[in-house]
DNA sequence: ATTGCATTTGCAACTATTTGCATTATAATG
DNA sequence: CATTATAATGCAAATAGTTGCAAATGCAAT
């Protein structure tokens, strides 16, 4: 597999930014440097990217998936569904269940950056709809 | 919150698939009782369902999410990105880590159809590219 | 039944993502 | 260096999913 010049530049991208950014936003980026670029390349290096283990992409409950470089430390996220906060936890907080579960199934897992869904503490209260919307 | 008369529909066509269903497939099923129902409507309809509880929507790496009636017993998948082949694994092999979490997080964890990615036990052997294609 | 209010729906426009196909760039071979 | 194979790119079309707004509908209190 060879490193196209949009895959290179899209994880010295990523490594900056040390964010959850969409394709859109890549694209923008990406954009300043090679401005003859198709959102359609983009989209697929990404796709690459995430075939290869670079980077992950996710869901994490807006209206387009977001994509991070995969640094060495692994990390994972708890979604806050009523004030969007984004909690991040260690792998480690997940290593053992993961670990149960390969056992367990014979199944090698290769998520690498699970979001999990739920109700922060601060929203939490009594029937409380703090914090925003919804 | 009042039932709609496609959310009745829906949960009446999801109840008898009994399976994990595209946006697409419902919508069509759909059609055939109410001809005049507009994409958007079901759309709507199935992300309210999602939102109070009584349907899941997940990303089964298949370009279009999935949705899926739910049941008393939660039930969740590992899906081979080999093979595509979906495995089903009951709530207890997920509770525990489920349980640790909140604890530990003060999070209330809603996430109700948990997907793991990773690798079957009969695409594992050796650099075997087996199976299938990808 | 009539009114008032909140939710649902249709519709069209828009954003997000995927794909087929022809072309171009890069790597591998001779 | 010329030839061949493979992977990346651009482009346009197709498929997915979202949203604003106005009209329709359901419900509850007159
Ligand atoms: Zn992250
Ligand atoms: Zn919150
Ligand atoms: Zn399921
Ligand atoms: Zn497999």
């Amino acid at each position: 597999m060879r490193a196209s010049s949009v895959e290179q530049i899209i994880i010295e991208t990523l490594s900056k930014e040390h964010a959850h950014l969409t394709s859109q936003q890549v694209f923008e980026i990406i954009r300043k440097r090679l401005p003859a670029v198709n959102q359609s390349t983009v989209y697929r290096a990404l796709t690459r990217l995430v075939d290869s283990g670079k980077v992950s992409v996710s869901d994490m409950g807006t209206k387009a998936v977001v994509y991070e470089l995969l640094t060495d430390g692994l990390h994972h996220h708890l979604v806050c569904q009523k004030c969007r906060q984004i909690m991040t936890i260690g792998h480690e907080e997940v290593e053992d269940f993961f670990g149960d579960l390969q056992l367990k199934n014979h199944f090698q897992i290769v998520t690498n950056h699970l979001i999990l869904f739920g109700i922060c503490e601060n929203c939490q209260v009594g029937t409380n709809t703090n914090t925003e919307e919804m």
